[in-house]
DNA sequence: AATAGTAATGCAAACGTTTTCATAAAATTT
DNA sequence: AAATTTTATGAAAACGTTTGCATTACTATT
């Protein structure tokens, strides 16, 4: 509506206004000290007068630093990823980075692309989810020597600096909890685990436990569900359905949790009374189900900003070029957050 | 672990290597028609030796693009921008652009900040979620015309372009809906409205509606929930234990509606008999609940995914630079999803 | 008063591309 | 066979910064 004249300010315009050289200009936006205070004024003035804007590519081009940082997740719609992110988000951003963002939908081959793209634009640093990657993905990341950091899960022999959690101490815990219930009659809804290592993590856990106890379940109470409470619901559905029902349920997350509480409740099942059902992830709003969701908390928002803060410190010792090069790792505690949806089995049905 | 020497590999080193000139390398890449087949193979066999990657910064700052699209929003961490987002970053990564993406935390000011960062990285273009902005930066964007869409709500007067649903009609739609359904006593449950015109416009169309039919309520039946299941089930679990109970109560946002139907279920109140609970918005997860919850369902990946490819229309008629500079509006279409928590009402009590 | 520091600034050379213009070679037309 | 067009390439000038080095004008030291 207004004039809408294109912009041109340039730092030469805001040097020539201000009656300075640009080398001046350009020292007192990063090197304020260096420069008089009057000068450093009538800058000011000139760069509010023309709107003068920096730009931060060709500043990019100098100094090997463009601020910002990618960060390539599965999908982010997705209640913990979008809390993960979040933080991690918040975490970077008051540092000065700005958030280059991609998702892949659980296709390494397009992580890789991503990654490539962001390469491109020059990110100072690289966070992925998971450990699980593509190897042309690992090699590009050492080859470009790029900071990275992997979220959300820990190894201790990763090959990439992490900081996160141990998915299969979630799944022992999980399945620990509801062995020490009583509960032996025991089956698994779990995601798909190609190329999803926390699902794996969590199912190999579980299993190892149960197995530990002799209570691993038998193959028809091992399913498979998608992350969508729909279709959990319905595969629990058929799970309920079958002639011998599980005194419990272990779900690899809460989504499908809720899918099979709901599934229950469509059936008549009452829990915790005539089922358990034990989820993982403590998502936002299981704590407020009706019944309260008994789970296995990830500290999502601690994994976010914790990465957050590592992934510049990462970044600012690469820049150090002292770069030992070596990886940083850190453990998050899990912990279980009992609430309503377990209890200890009834011997008598 | 593997070599790990520092990167310098340079459009100058590929030409080199290649043994012709960065002329010649340069348009292999951008223009690769231009440049002879062999020659071309030479090329892209001297990149891979080298692992080369192009550098954006570089690039941008020639053409006046940078390839980058900034999208700004309250919180990433929300169902339902998630979903837009996730759509959003869809269609623009088709487009081959990468995603800058930033939250204010529902603060105008750091929104202002942000943009000024995100035009600081030169964004081809800036998508923002409402209409509701500071003055600085509705200013920031003209000045500096950058092409910028609003998604989410729809204003056939807004500002600036937009692509979204209209939030009034569905508090209208809303309240009608209840009325028709025989209700009166009518209690609303907003989020609060400074600065989020989303909430806004919801609730001013059902308080017109309902004053149009007399059945606006009371004053402490309109009450103010965050956007928060359990602060929304706490703050609707006040509202069921005043002497006088609504038989309907219509919520700004599915969240709210699940807190509402919780503090129900709490209090032993049924839900839909005794109570009848509408949302807006039709989170992911809301059909799946059980009761499925009737609300008002706003199409969010459609919105995300209609916003992304308008912005990069935008950006490509800004480019052609006859940029008419005239506004685009889409408005998407609201409907009610009637599902299981509301019922007619019940004369006698 | 001469010398050595220090503070403030400017000049010009990078940085890694893209693109215009010029040129050479090859293909086509006359 | 000469003239013209087309194709393929290179040289060099941008693009908007940062920064090392040089210069000038002060201020403090002897």
């Amino acid at each position: 509506m207004a004039s809408k004249q294109v912009n041109k300010a340039d730092i030469v315009d805001v040097a020539r206004r201000a009656g300075v050289s640009i080398s001046t200009v350009s020292r007192s936006f990063n090197h304020p000290n260096l420069v008089n205070l009057a000068t450093r004024k009538k800058i000011e003035k000139s760069v509010k007068a023309l709107g003068y804007i920096r730009n931060r590519a060709a500043q990019a081009m100098h100094g090997r630093r463009s601020g910002t940082i990618g960060l390539i997740v599965p999908t982010i719609d997705h209640a913990i990823f979008a809390e993960v992110i979040q933080s991690f988000s918040d975490a970077v951003d008051q540092a000065g980075f700005t958030l280059l963002i991609a998702s892949h939908g659980f296709d390494l081959e397009r992580e890789y692309a991503v990654l490539r793209k962001f390469l491109e634009h020059r990110v100072d640093g690289v966070a992925l989810i998971g450990l699980d990657h593509s190897e042309p993905t690992f090699q590009l990341l050492d080859q470009q020597a790029v900071p990275v950091i992997s979220i959300w899960n820990y190894e201790e022999d990763s090959r990439i600096s992490c900081v996160g959690a141990a998915n299969n101490e979630a799944g022992e815990l999980a399945a620990r909890h509801m062995l020490d219930l009583g509960h032996r009659r025991i089956a698994l809804v779990f995601p798909k685990t190609v190329g999803n290592d926390r699902a794996r993590g969590r199912l190999e856990g579980a299993l190892t436990q149960l197995r530990r106890q002799q209570a691993e379940p038998p193959e028809a109470w091992t399913i498979q569900a998608p992350y969508n409470i729909a279709e959990a619901k319905e595969a629990c559905g058929a799970l309920f359905d079958l002639p011998e029902r599980p005194t419990a349920l272990l779900c690899g997350n809460d989504v499908i949790a809720q899918g099979a509480i709901y599934a229950a409740v469509q059936r008549g099942v009452q829990v915790p009374e005539d089922l358990s059902v034990l989820g993982i992830g403590d998502f936002k709003g299981s704590k407020e189900m009706e019944p309260p969701l008994t789970t296995i908390h990830f500290p999502a928002e601690e994994i976010g900003g914790l990465a957050g803060r590592e992934m510049c410190d990462l970044i600012a010792q690469s820049e150090d070029l002292k770069s030992t090069g070596h990886l940083v790792r850190k453990k998050c505690q899990i912990s279980l957050a009992e609430r309503a949806t377990c209890l200890p089995v009834r011997r008598l049905r």
